[in-house]
DNA sequence: CGGGGCCTTGATGTCGTTCAACGTATGTGG
DNA sequence: CCACATACGTTGAACGACATCAAGGCCCCG
């Protein structure tokens, strides 16, 4: 479900699925410069964030030099869930970004309201599992764009705001292969690409097939 | 779902550190045959599941036919959180295992105890998520072989009670070359192989370097 | 004794990383 | 306004790693 532009003062709950959260939601509304960091990695942690609007990558970095991302997060999700109270990975903003902090007691009603969020943010990151797992490159590149696509409410013209590195960082890829993948995918005529922060998706289905994700 | 061997009644909670849960846990204790199965995909969900003896396979099969594991789950460990009423992966035993089935209401209660259990879910697959993203087959068994040896104490001499197969499915890698690397492994003096499901770790920082893992 | 899993090992081809060069856009200071 | 710098993106060439195909070994069970 997508809050597009969800902003501060609607009490119209979309869904109202998340009664708790959005009554606390008069907590600071914080807006981050592009590239600029939300948390880092080893950080005390304690607090939620909710994007209002822009896009925040989460990854870590590991001993060996790679930068790996977990997962974007756009308007309406929340992100800065850890089982301890330290931050296992950074927070940036891809672009400039609103971000508002939540700071959920460990009430029960905290509990009831978040648990259909984290369940969320779980389910989401299986389904990335699942395609880091697979070996194609084509599968994940047409898995990435099915999934953008789907979270800008299954727009065909989808909004690519993070470069290309961060892609690959996303699907295990290098950028340069992003890059080729995306042009084997113009060739073919699945997608269009009007600049490179946008994707036409021209044929959804074959999109679909390629990835392969779907369960049997 | 198949109840095999369906006993009840047993009331010894092993660790004891999930007061809520504990109580509740006069549940049934199921216990599954080597690869039978816990759930299916498309199953309706509702209940959460203990693994109290044995191991349980979490994972899906893909429109294409790939088998992809999300996680192993040992005694002590909770599985079976959906975001909505049906589960969209499957489970099966690994081997002759023992679960107790919970059916935690959506009360407050309820969320408080379970919360940090599906908070550990979630860094688990996070943790995993990071070892998928890696390009190097090596950094992934390496990181397999520490998982495991954490998760079973920190011992040295680590068991094994999947078969190649699965390993290769949960690290996105063919099991053949599952058996080669570990064949290098042992080549290389970092570990021993005593047999086909046990394998000791004789240089665990020399395994701690490869996989590369650990946050900078 | 035969059959079927599971594991190992070898040979081969392919795909993606890596290295390198170039193109393009945006911003900065002279 | 132009020269330059910087970051990002595209494209090419070549090597190497891993999947795939194939064969054989081991063990358990019928």
């Amino acid at each position: 479900m997508n809050f597009h532009f969800h902003r501060q003062g609607e009490d119209t709950q979309p869904g109202g699925m998340t009664p708790y959260i959005a009554r606390r939601a008069q907590d600071a509304l914080s807006i981050y410069r592009t590239n600029s960091e939300v948390y880092g990695q080893g950080e005390p942690s304690g607090s939620l964030y909710r994007v209002e609007f822009g896009c925040v990558r989460i990854g870590r970095v590991t001993a060996d030099g790679r930068r790996q991302l977990c997962s974007f997060c756009f308007a309406g999700d929340v992100f800065g869930w850890e089982s301890d109270d330290e931050h296992h990975f950074f927070a940036e903003a891809v672009e400039e970004t609103g971000i508002r902090i939540l700071r959920p007691g460990r009430d029960s009603e905290a509990s009831i309201a978040l648990f259909p969020l984290v369940l969320k943010s779980l389910r989401r990151i299986q389904e990335h599992l699942l395609v880091l797992g697979g070996t194609k490159v084509d599968e994940r590149l047409a898995d990435f764009l099915c999934e953008m696509a789907e979270r800008q409410g299954d727009e065909c013209l989808v909004r690519l705001p993070m470069p290309r590195s961060d892609v690959g960082d996303y699907l295990g890829v290098s950028f340069e292969t992003v890059s080729r993948i995306l042009r084997r995918f113009k060739e073919r005529g699945i997608i269009r690409i009007p600049d490179t922060h946008s994707v036409e998706i021209l044929d959804m289905d074959c999109l679909h097939e390629i990835s392969g994700r779907a369960s049997v």
